[in-house]
DNA sequence: CTGCAGATTGACTGGTCAGTCAATCGCTGG
DNA sequence: CCAGCGATTGACTGACCAGTCAATCTGCAG
């Protein structure tokens, strides 16, 4: 499926480049290849001698960084640290991914993750690898004790996740605040509320009632 | 906006209720509106009678039910229930609207909230609605100090959407099993990952662990 | 200098559909 | 029985755009 030809990989990488942000900015299905040609600074036809169809560059976008994602859960999972810092070392990676760049983030998260539909099972899979590198974390937390065993760990794999892809949206679509601050605060509050929970032990209820 | 003429509202219902089916099969992009006409067993012309655009039916569809979604969560807040039974009656609403009506539910999460760049803000404002009557129901948690002062309900509510929108999705595309006796452990389940956090209080731990 | 191969160009084609509209239907009240 | 009006029909149009392709360029090897 069109491999990078030996010479000038710039012109194919500009045209990703440029895709990115015009997928960000009009969304996928509401641009044209001749837009990505344009803000590529690229002929038009030239999109097709990289790429097969303007879905194989969404494609390309999505399988390029979301196996950095996995990779990162991965080796993020073999580091010898208390589960709950695991989860806190995943959210970060996933945060800092989507502040260093937002487009691409947005790109990958509402066209793709979010938009499961429209381009069937082949992303499924990749995204469900996720989930399942995340299972895993939880699952020797289980084993050792420090986590829940009424709560299966691709359940709590699931809300896991789900929590952060709804930081991440409400950061895309601007309903909630975007500054450096947040996104640290962010990083603590969600494992904080996902493992910790949103309910008070008993000693701190009666401090807060006190 | 094509309000329903005296007579003959059963067409525009036909309408309605084709359309849920074939955006549910088809997905909202991938169906022509002929195919929305045919499964309605109308003339074509008819769908444009009774509503402006294609997206008009969608629109008309989303805004249906999650008024019912709205009023259903402001009514649990008003009742007199521990903030967890409130949260538990939310999620077995939702819950249950997806068991009752699979296809309208896909059509609502995939095409509308999943999806909110499509459409704009228009439908964003809605959504966030769901956000803010959850979050009033963690708020009065909050002060009544049930629930962690740390986590802002806004923070909270955010998660707990985003754990449920995370289940339906994965009913939705088949990942997860779809039964009964799902449906209901996956009620509690949710609340006890949410609520009552992924970690042992140190008691359980000690139990767990001997 | 010649010729090949891959890079680059952009005009053009083919197919798709959302939405329009003029014609017909069928009820209802006079 | 007729006139009038909303309901209903489906052929048609206009716009859009993904993908094709033949022509041109460029750089290098022989």
């Amino acid at each position: 499926m069109s491999a990078a030809p030996k010479k000038a990989p710039d012109k194919r990488r500009m045209i990703l480049d440029a895709a990115v942000r015009v997928f960000a900015r009009q969304g996928f299905h509401h641009c044209r290849v001749s837009d990505v040609a344009d803000e590529a600074g690229v002929a038009y036809g030239l999109v097709y001698h990289y790429f097969d169809s303007k879905e194989e560059i969404l494609n390309t976008l999505f399988l390029e960084r979301w196996q950095i994602m996995l990779d990162a859960i991965g080796e993020i999972d073999a580091r010898d640290l208390p589960s709950r810092d695991k989860l806190r070392s995943v959210a970060g990676f996933i945060i800092d991914s989507y502040r260093h760049d937002p487009d691409l983030m947005k790109v990958i998260i509402v066209e793709v993750t979010r938009a499961a539909n429209s381009f069937g099972a082949l992303h499924l899979d990749e995204i469900r690898k996720a989930y399942e590198g995340i299972a895993r974390i939880v699952e020797s937390a289980r084993e050792e004790g420090s986590f829940k065993s009424g709560i299966p760990s691709e359940f709590a794999a699931m809300c896991f996740y789900g929590a952060i892809e709804q930081l991440l949206t409400g950061w895309i679509f601007e309903v909630l605040p975007r500054t450096d601050e947040e996104f640290e605060r962010s990083k603590d509050l969600i494992v904080e509320a996902i493992c910790g929970g949103l309910e008070n032990g008993a000693a701190d209820q009666l401090a807060a009632s006190g």
